[in-house]
DNA sequence: GCCGTTTTCGGCCCGACTGTTTTCAGTCG
């Protein structure tokens, strides 16, 4: 997509600008320019068109200017001037933590680095010592940074991080001088990958406090510690920051670490115009202390109403806030259901009563056993003759538990096969109760023909959820392509329900997806996909996904009552008799 | 290079930590 492409320029240009030393500020309108596009939803030529450029924020005259040149000429050339001396590898290696523009501007002078390889021989022959503010701690400090950024390329997924944290919490109030501990950061807003691990406490002894934390059997290794904060690395070679501040600072710390930085540069700003100076001790006027000891009293002071940190990353939702339009999010207690899940009829772990008694302890009132279709051979797909004997089963089970719940609907998670048919006849997929239709093959089809794809399982009549759309694993599989526009039209026409999928790899809907769907009147259905029982409570992050896409209640399936739910789930087939 | 309820110039979020510095620059979040 072109606004990826100008952005990907602006960002460089960046960094190009902070490595020769020009104005910082004038760098930091590229970094904010570069941020902007990628937030935003309209395509930049048809912006162009409309000259309506301006109105992006970080984007004035002049990037206007570079933005209708790149979409002309596929380059601007002022950008490829200013970059035609620096070179390309240096660019990257400025991710290295511990590396900044000034370092590497000196390396690049004095040693000729033009990337990794020569920046590890310079380490490696010890010429690096020669230089003037280069001591061994310094260089040891790269070499780590060399090694710490080979390791975690890539970031996190959520799903490992939070458990992580979550121990981390537990140990850090297992220790005397900590009074509350709390994640912060993106982990805290629930992002779908996670950078770093940020802690932060309340300690009657901070710097021993910090002491004690490095010395936890976690830790690896510290990489910093001062009286009020301590970075180390722990198993897997993820960082963790823990930050410890005084308790009438908690809120104001807590607001100002969990961020993000472009929802924290807004608030910060609202405050300036009202008088006010905010940072992480409190909110002040001048010299004098108006709070900071709740977080919501921070917000309170700047006159935005407190929001859920899902929603901070400064799209929209500070606007919102003060309009009296936060969006009534989601909860994990919403949910009466879950409507995806595999038993061991086909590729999952446990039997049917397993899977039953898993979610009746999670206290839902129905749930969906969907397992595979025939073609999904490698997950065990269920012939029409295994089929009737999983009937049979669920059956048995309903009659052993009585009134019990929660509801055992019949499901089916049928594929989609390459050309848009379903994997099953529609007489056998009319006796399920619940059809959840999928991709799982053929995934590199042009964007028209995914498009198609998926658009005629949708009209198909007896298809009820949408399930993982983008077919993404994180790690090791992009994205399918397709028309979501289109698709989200024809799912509202449809009534059919788009799946946020809970499985911490795929994530699936995206937030950004997700809110747009909510925002066409589109229904989702959260859902954890779970091949055994632990995996019903991966529902937590399907609900944090769809949190940070502003979705309510009101647009989620699983959280109706049953008589709604069950309403739904039959208005599909009424359409088809009606049409028939 | 952007931007404006201190507005067309002069700011731009702001504080902690580190290392090597004798008073601060670089980096990070």
């Amino acid at each position: 997509m072109i606004n990826e492409e100008i952005a990907d320029i602006f960002e460089k240009m960046s960094r190009v600008l902070a490595f020769k030393g020009a104005n910082r500020f004038r760098a930091l309108a590229y970094e904010r320019a570069a941020r902007s596009l990628r937030d935003l939803e309209e395509d930049l030529p048809e912006m162009a068109r409309e000259g309506k450029l301006e109105d992006i924020p970080g984007i004035g005259k002049d990037l206007a200017g570079k933005i209708q040149e790149y979409i002309k000429t596929k380059r601007i050339r002022q950008c490829d001037q200013e970059r035609r001396d620096v070179p390309e590898g240096l660019i990257a290696l400025m991710d290295i933590p511990g590396l900044g523009p000034k370092t590497l501007s000196l390396l690049h002078e004095k040693y000729q680095i033009r990337d990794l390889d020569d920046l590890r021989r310079a380490l490696d022959t010890g010429k690096l010592e020669k230089l003037r503010g280069f001591g061994k701690k310094k260089i040891d400090n790269i070499q780590r940074g060399i090694n710490l950024w080979l390791a975690r390329h890539q970031r996190m997924p959520l799903g490992i991080a939070l458990p992580l944290a979550e121990k981390l919490l537990d140990d850090l109030n297992g220790i005397k001088q900590v009074e509350r501990a709390d994640i912060a950061g993106s982990l805290r807003r629930r992002r779908e990958t996670i950078g770093d691990i940020d802690l932060l406490v309340i300690s009657t002894d901070s710097p021993r406090a910090l002491r004690e934390f490095t010395k936890l059997p976690s830790v690896k290794q510290v990489i910093g510690l001062g009286d009020t904060r301590a970075t180390v690395i722990i198993e897997g070679g993820i960082q963790v920051d823990v930050r410890s501040v005084a308790r009438e600072s908690y809120g104001a710390a807590l607001q100002y670490f969990t961020g993000s930085k472009q929802h924290n540069i807004h608030l910060r700003t609202l405050a300036q115009k009202k008088g006010l100076k905010l940072n992480e001790y409190g909110v002040f006027r001048g010299e004098k202390r108006l709070g900071g000891a709740r977080e919501d009293e921070v917000y309170r002071l700047v006159g935005v109403p407190v929001m859920p940190p899902e929603l901070r990353e400064d799209h929209g939702e500070i606007e919102a806030a003060m309009e009296g339009r936060l969006p009534k999010l989601v909860d994990l207690p919403d949910l009466r259901g879950d409507l995806h899940m595999h038993t061991n009829y086909s590729d999952g772990r446990a039997t049917i009563a397993e899977m039953v008694e898993g979610a009746a302890a999670l206290g839902y009132d129905y749930i969906a056993l969907t397992d595979h279709s025939p073609s999904a051979r490698i997950a065990n797909g269920l012939d029409r003759k295994r089929l009737e004997a999983k009937i049979e089963e669920l059956e048995r089970v309903r009659k052993q538990r009585g009134e019990r719940r929660p509801r055992i609907l019949l499901g089916v998670e049928v594929d989609i096969l390459a050309d848009g048919r379903l994997d099953y006849p529609d007489e056998i997929i009319a006796r399920c109760d619940v059809v959840v239709a999928a991709v799982h093959s053929s995934f590199r089809q042009s964007r028209d023909r995914m498009t198609k794809r998926l658009l005629d399982a949708i009209a198909n009549p007896y298809v009820h959820i949408l399930a993982h759309p983008l077919t993404r694993l994180m790690g090791s599989r992009d994205a399918v392509e397709f028309d979501f526009e289109r698709i989200v039209e024809a799912a509202v026409e449809a009534g059919v329900a788009l799946e946020v999928n809970a499985q911490p790899l795929r994530l699936d809907l995206t937030d950004a997806m997700a809110r747009a769907a909510q925002e066409a009147g589109a229904v989702l259905a959260i859902n954890t996909d779970a091949h055994s029982v632990a995996q019903l409570e991966l529902i937590r992050y399907g609900v944090s996904q769809a949190r940070r896409g502003w979705i309510e209640a009101r647009s989620v399936v699983n959280s109706w009552p049953w008589t709604k739910f069950s309403r739904w789930l039959g208005q599909r087939r009424k359409r088809k008799s009606k049409a028939a």
